[in-house]
This record gives structure tokens, sequence and C-alpha cells, in this order.
DNA sequence: CTGAAATTTGTTACGCTGTAACGGACACCC
DNA sequence: GGGTGTCCGTTACAGCGTAACAAATTTCAG
């Protein structure tokens, strides 16, 4: 099995975030770049603060923190600019809570499997292609073809058993 | 690979849903009388609401049934009772529709993986100890211990393809 | 430049999803 | 048959998400 299926580990609670923060605002500056799509204010503050942490953030706490920056602004900008980024690969949704976060690496092409600490909310993303092929190799015994994952495991991280 | 991992198969659009239904209801029945609860009539009826089909049901598609037999019936009435069958074991949600669907193997416990056709809406109901061993093990390299799983999958049966 | 077309954002209004809190009804058990 | 706990009804509201249309901004051909 490879080594390289954590794409994004759980961080100590101590650790250079503005280091995470500046390598994220890169990429997702490469990745609109590459397909020639605007990373317009709106869309950098909003994944700034998608980025503010390594936790899921709801829709209506970007709002509520867009507001102290923007003139009062309303559902549809929020969820208008989660959907843009996440067309773009540069956040995922978790279905199982309601909230995004940040992608730990855009680019390439994942759905990505998540586990989430159900104590201190942090959230590491892993992508193991062995994982995702034997679920295709169960669709496969149904009949059924696969388009899209959701994997969302929730437990204690280290730090916090 | 064992060959029981099918918990429940995506059933031809034709088949004997009487059938289904009878075993699933005798197995709640039997469920609750284990646990030592009460199978109520209005937990009957949602159940057989949720088994009336092997597509997922929205707790408002609920309600709507509901108000065919009850009188003026409310949201927390559906959601409790969907509580109750959830922690019994006999009920599902799917969270990336908001949806929830009768579980086809009540009493063993299991998390269960999902096959959603995102054409005619049936999914399958799966149980692959390898695929859990493996996410077990992935979460074990991050020092992450697992309480809970979401894994639903969504794309094409057979039918629909 | 400049005006037309396309994209982005603002605004209003509303629909769907889910829960808190309280009170009444019912089953169960001594 | 009275007390206790579970179940259910009811009201009210909080949280999640979108439709539809208007205004502003960017882009790009001419």
């Amino acid at each position: 099995m490879p080594d390289n299926i954590v794409i994004q580990d759980f961080e100590p609670h101590e650790h250079d975030h503005g280091h995470c923060m500046a390598d994220a605002l890169r990429e997702a500056e490469r990745v609109c770049a590459q397909r020639g799509e605007r990373f317009t204010p709106l869309r950098r503050t909003v994944f700034e603060l998608l980025w503010s942490s390594h936790k899921p953030v709801k829709a209506y706490e970007l709002l509520a923190q867009l507001a102290l920056t923007h003139d009062r602004p309303a559902p549809p900008t929020v969820y208008r600019t989660l959907d843009f980024l996440q067309e773009a690969g540069l956040v995922h949704k978790l279905e199982s809570l309601n909230a995004y976060i940040g992608c730990g690496e855009p680019g390439r092409s994942h759905q990505g499997q998540f586990m989430i600490c159900e104590d201190c909310g942090v959230v590491a993303e892993l992508d193991d292609e062995v994982l995702t092929a034997m679920i295709d190799t169960n669709a496969r015994k149904i009949g059924f073809k696969v388009n899209d994952e959701t994997i969302e495991i929730s437990g204690l991280c280290r730090q916090c058993q």
C-alpha cells in the first residue's frame, strides 16, 4: 500500500498555520488560472475563511464572518461561492455535517475520504486508491457504475482520545 | 472476499415486494422485542412507508403520507419516529440525500455502504467487512479511532445504464 | 476607446430540513 | 387504581439551501 494516501493529516493544535494558508492560496490561484476562471476577492475571502482552521465551516458561519467585512451579505452569496470552489475542486462538502472544508490537494482529481474528530472537530483528508478500487469492485459485482463517493468517518483524533 | 456482502441488492423493478415488506416487518418486531422496546402503530406505519419501495424517502414525504391517515401530523412526529428506528438499527439515513431508507439487515450491527442510483433512485446496501477493516487500518495510521462510517456511492444501477 | 455580451454579485423572497419546549395521553407495574 | 415513565400532539422557531430577477463588473470584438 502506498504511503501517500494522507492528503491532509491532523495538524498538531499548534503549527505554522500561515504556511498552510499560503500554500492553499497559491494552489487555488494556480487551479483557477489553469481552468481559465477568476479567483475574485469574494472567492478569495471565502476560501481564506475556510482555511482559517482545519475544521469544517458551516455556510451560515461563513455568512456571519463575511458580514464583518461586507455589507449585509445574503445566503446566495455564500452558496454560489461555495459552488464555484467545489466545482474547481478547491473545497469539499462534508455531507454528514452540512459543512465545508478546504481541499488539501486540489489539482489532482479525487473524491477524498474524511476522518472527522467528534471532539475537536479537526478533519483529516485521505485518498486511498486501493479503497476506491475495492468500492469499484463491489459496485461491479452488482452491476453498478460509480460516479461519486461520499466517505466520511467520524471518531476521535489522536490528541482527543 | 466473502460473497455475503450484499445485504440488499438492486431489486428488479418488478418483484414480489410484499415479501420484502413482510420480512422487514417481522424482523422489526423481533428487534424491538429483543431490545424491550415498543413497535407502536405510528412506528409501524412509518416503517411500512419506508419499505414501500427500495428508494430512500424524505422526512417531509413521510409527513405528507402520514397526513393521509393521521390528523395534522407535525415534523417532530416524523423525526422522533425516525430517530427511534435509526437507534434500533432498523433504518439508515442517507446523508448525501437527506433521506431515509429501511435497513436490509437489522439485528446484525453494521454501518452499511450504500450504492444509490442517480437515475431511478433505488438503493443497494452492502456490508463489506474487508472495506471496513481497510478504513480502520487507514485510521490507525494517523492515530484515529473510528466510531461511525458514512459511505454513500452514487452512480447508475444496471438497469439504468 | 466603446458598446455588446458574458460573468459575477446583490437583493428579495421563499422552500426544505430539523429541533426545543411543553403538555396531554397512554401503557405498564406495583 | 394510582404513580411512573414512555409516547405522541402542538406550537414555535432555528438552520440549510435555492429561485428569480436586478445591478454591477469584466471581457472582448470592432
